[in-house]
DNA sequence: CTGCGTGCAAACATTTTGCACGATG
DNA sequence: CATCGTGCAAAATGTTTGCACGCAG
């Protein structure tokens, strides 16, 4: 998938477009729903330019996540993983099963409708009561996939 | 609070009750709703009893997540925070508002019809079409809090 | 008395940081 | 050309583990 809409949005704030900030943009965009840890994404972009390093993969992760154009799940592994936020109008908004056992990670979007209006709700009165601005969600389920089924 | 509920899960599963772990469970009664980290816990129990180590309550903490009896929440911070699960039948299930500045987190159980609402559609759903035993959940609000905002 | 739990310290894994160099706008 | 970004290696942090001892059942 092509990146141009992330790095617009990162010109606009007036990021610098390095060489190494780029490629990690497109290694997300190629992986979209794929919750990639910092590992994986590292071995990505060093494939396509041996030069990058570890940490400016861990940078990075940071500076998209603080420009809200990714999100930070800790899924309970010990180690972060990351995915780019959906451009606005698209799909791709989802959330996730986890398997305790074996740690498989399932994103599902069923059930549109009765989330929204529940997160609707929600953040609509979270907001008032604690006086509290929210900018996202994560929901996560936690149980055994199939093959770990007690 | 009295932790005596606990104890009684984890005879009945035939673990041994040992002085660390009735001490661990006690300090975690004592805090319900405070997600204490691993760190947090251990210098009260180690308060109360100087001969516990870090890590009996990292084994611990394992011991009773694995069993049912905590939940590990990971909010971002690089470090594992707990909490006992409630009672069956006593009120004190609830999410978590995380501000991404200062870390605060603000415990809410606001909505819980429409919260009950979407989850029983969501967990029956989701473990029927990805044959996925679902035994928890976590939902989360990330954003700024009142003394954080931009 | 037997096996499980524990403390301690060492090992491990992930993430963060200081510094000198290099690239971006 | 001034500033910001980067690689590298070292350090910091959080978590896990091996081992010998000791307590619970």
């Amino acid at each position: 998938m092509d990146h141009n809409w992330y790095r617009a949005q990162l010109e606009k704030q007036e990021i610098r477009l390095t060489e190494g900030r780029e490629i990690i943009l497109s290694v997300l965009a190629d992986h979209l729903t794929e919750h990639p840890t910092v590992e994986e994404i590292y071995l990505k972009a060093h494939e396509r330019n041996p030069s990058i390093g570890m940490a400016t993969v861990y940078r990075t992760m940071d500076l998209l996540v603080n420009r809200g154009l990714a999100q930070k799940f800790e899924f309970g592994e010990g180690k972060a993983r990351y995915e780019l936020v959906p451009k606005p109008g698209e799909p791709g908004h989802h959330h996730h099963l986890v398997c305790k056992r074996c740690n498989k990670i399932i994103n599902y979007d069923d059930f549109p409708e009765a989330e929204k209006q529940y997160l609707n709700i929600a953040e609509k009165g979270l907001s008032e009561r604690y006086n509290f601005c929210i900018e996202d969600h994560q929901i996560q389920f936690y149980g055994y996939c199939g093959d770990c089924a007690e």
